[in-house]
DNA sequence: CGTCACTGGATTGTGCACAACTGAATTGTG
DNA sequence: CACAATTCAGTTGTGCACAATCCAGTGACG
């Protein structure tokens, strides 16, 4: 409580005096971080939230057709490799982008396990007004390209070291 | 994925080349940046929720009790302009922290509208247990101090200019 | 053929996030 | 005082994320 901060003090090596106050500080400095990326993550979400009503998609279904765009077809395995997500995400989220006419899902003829996902003629003219979007959000960001390149460089290597962690040392 | 990625060459002005190419281009460094932010933030959820577990709380009540550790008790209000959150996701998500015995509601005396929310003995005993899972995540990040505290600047600019955006213009 | 292990997708259940709305309490104004 | 506007929680409905589980299809083996 009211915790006056105690900067950890980079140029001074004063570990003799308190070293119990840094674990204090390294849970806020945590709170911090998390909080950050939290925040964040949600703006984010709020913009495209804006931004892509017109396109009556959300943000992730903006994700899904990206890949699709990109890609043309493919099963639903792929698509989540693509997109780190599992089939209990994905299954409702392209059975409502089939409701709204964008994809269609077949099982493949070859593998009956497998579901193939398509874009149909609309998902695909829907590509058209998509590209208006990334500008939008870009102007949201403030940031310029380099800015852009850099952080998501340090999100990307975030992101590959978390998913390696094995997290067994407690 | 094999991306040239295409530098946009900053120097040169040959628009004459290519310029159609460029708005695909953004299309996709969009793709790659708002992929590499929800990645992101699903990887430190992943992360979290292992690191947790042991504590029974999930990420977004960890939060909670990050700011009710600090700040003593909080009305619901403050509670979200703290974590930018609203009573549609705080009041469910706090009355499962009362649930589990970690918090207590109760309506503030002075303005029945309000609820205050204060952690019980049992909550505040748990923050000592959580004094470990910072240096986890830390561990898990693999990224230094310096880094950490340079990645929170930028989301924060981040967040700042996306809160800030009006998007008004189409 | 039978059966065993594996794979891909769907389903179920829990929890978070947010928009829209409801309703009670409070405040401002005549 | 009466009454309108505002504030604060809560509720409802939709959608995302993920763990756990289920089941059909596949392929290897005897």
């Amino acid at each position: 409580m009211t915790t006056p901060t105690r900067t950890p003090d980079p140029a001074g090596t004063d570990a003799d005096t308190e070293p119990l106050r840094t674990t204090e500080d390294f849970l806020r400095l945590d709170q911090q971080i998390c909080f950050s990326l939290n925040a964040a993550s949600r703006a984010f979400g709020g913009v495209y939230r804006v931004v892509l009503k017109d396109l009556g998609l959300t943000y992730p279904q903006y994700l899904v057709m990206l890949v699709l765009w990109e890609h043309g077809e493919l099963p639903v395995k792929k698509l989540g490799e693509h997109l780190r997500l599992d089939s209990g995400t994905l299954s409702p989220l392209l059975k409502r982008l089939e409701a709204t006419g964008l994809v269609r899902r077949e099982r493949s003829a070859l593998d009956e396990r497998s579901v193939v996902v398509r874009p149909t003629d609309e998902g695909r003219a829907l590509r058209e007004r998509a590209l208006a979007v990334p500008r939008r959000i870009a102007a949201a960001t403030g940031f310029d390209l380099d800015e852009i390149r850099e952080l998501r460089a340090r999100l990307d290597k975030l992101t590959a070291a978390l998913d390696e962690a094995d997290l067994e040392s407690g």
